[in-house]
DNA sequence: ACCTGAACACCGTTCAAGT
DNA sequence: ACCTGAACACCGTTCAAGT
C-alpha cells in the first residue's frame, strides 16, 4: 500500500508467507517468484538475495510445513488425554486434516528432492519425526501398539497416514470416507480391528 | 532420423513415449511440450492437435502408468502360487518397485488434479483398483485378511503401498529399509506380525 | 484431418548498476 | 548488504495459413 524503503527488512518471510498462500489457493503449477515478488512489491529480481533459485524458496516452504504439522499432531495428541490409542487417533485425525487443508503444501513436503542426496533431513521433518516416534515408543510401552523396532513401526505409520492422505486429496478415495480410513488405519496398528 | 511425412500419423503415441521417457530420467519440471515436439520432429504447435493442453498429455501419461502397474501387481500375484500371503508380498513388492523405477510417474498418477470433481476414474486406475480389490476378497475368503467391508481394506492397503512408496522415493525413509517397510506392512494387514 | 510459423504473454536466471 | 532494470533463453497457448 503505501511506499517501502529501498530495503525491505521483511522480504523473507514475506515471500514464504505470499508463497504459502498461493501454494494453497492455486497449486504449484502457479506459483511463481515474479508473481511473489510482485505481491512483496518489489522487483523480480529481488527473492534472489534470499533464496537462490525456485527450488530453494520451495525447500523452505516445505521445511515450515513440517515443522506445522509436526506442532498440530503434538498439540492433537496432547490435547487427546492419557490414553494412547486416543492419542493415536488424535495424531492421525491432524495428519489428514493438514493433508485436506493445505494438500500441496504436502506433496511439496514428500517431493522427492532430495532422493539422490542423503542431506541432512530439515529441522521440521526431524521435529515431525519425532512427535511420531516419541508416540509410538509410548505406545509400545502401554501394550497398545506391537513390539518391535520402534523406528520401523514409525515409519510405517507415517507410511500410511500419507497414504491417506495422498488417496483422499487425490479423489482416489472418496472424501466421506476419510474418516473410516483413520479409523481402520488406527486398529490396525493397535491389533484390535 | 529421415524426414517423414507431413502427417506424423502416430504422433500422439510417440508424443507419449518420449513423454515417459523424460519424465523418468528429468522429472516433471523438464517435460515441456515443445521439448517432445522436437524430440518428435514437429512444430511445437502440432502437439495440440492431440491434446489439448499440457495437463491433457499429463493425464494421458498417468492413466499409462495406472494401466502398467495393475498390469505389473496382476502379473505379480499370479507369479506368487497359490499362498494369499505370498500373492500379497508379491504385489506389495510389485508397487513398490514400481515407485522406485517411475516415481514420477507415480507421482503424476497421484496428483491432486480431480479432486474437486467427482469425474469418472480413468481405466487404468479402475484396472489397479480391481487388481488389488480381488486379492483382499481371496485373502479375506481364505481367512488370511480380517474381515470387514473389502472396499475399505482395499483403500487402506492402496494407501499403505503408497506411503511407503512416497517415503522411499522422497528419501524420508532409508533405501535400504524398504523391504523391511514391506515386510512390516504386509505383517500388519495379515495380523502376525 | 493434421501440421506450420508467427505472435503473445508469461517464466527463471543472470548481472551490471544503483542506494 | 540489499534491491533494480535490462537482457537472455526458455515456456504454454492461440490462430491464421498451409498440405
Amino acid at each position: 500500500m503505501a511506499d517501502r524503503p529501498y530495503h525491505h527488512g521483511n522480504l523473507r518471510a514475506v515471500l514464504l508467507d505470499a508463497a504459502e498462500r498461493t501454494l494453497r489457493e492455486q497449486g504449484l503449477d502457479r506459483l511463481s517468484l515474479r508473481e511473489l515478488a510482485r505481491q512483496a512489491g518489489v522487483s523480480h529480481a529481488a527473492p534472489r538475495r534470499h533464496f537462490a533459485d525456485r527450488r530453494a524458496l520451495l525447500d523452505a516452504l516445505a521445511d515450515t510445513g513440517f515443522a506445522r504439522l509436526g506442532d498440530r499432531m503434538r498439540a492433537a495428541i496432547e490435547g487427546a488425554g492419557p490414553d494412547v490409542d486416543a492419542q493415536l487417533h488424535a495424531a492421525a485425525t491432524a495428519y489428514v486434516r493438514f493433508a485436506i487443508d493445505d494438500g500441496p503444501l504436502l506433496d511439496l513436503m514428500f517431493a522427492n528432492k532430495n532422493a539422490d542426496e542423503a542431506a541432512a533431513p530439515s529441522e521440521g521433518a526431524l521435529r515431525l519425526f519425532t512427535a511420531v516416534g516419541d508416540l509410538i515408543v509410548r505406545g509400545q510401552q502401554a501394550g497398545a501398539l506391537p513390539p518391535g523396532d520402534p523406528e520401523r513401526l514409525r515409519l510405517l505409520l507415517v507410511a500410511t497416514l500419507q497414504g491417506i492422505a495422498t488417496l483422499v486429496t487425490s479423489g482416489r478415495a472418496p472424501a466421506e470416507q476419510t474418516g473410516a480410513l483413520v479409523e481402520d488405519a488406527v486398529a490396525l496398528f493397535t491389533r484390535r480391528s
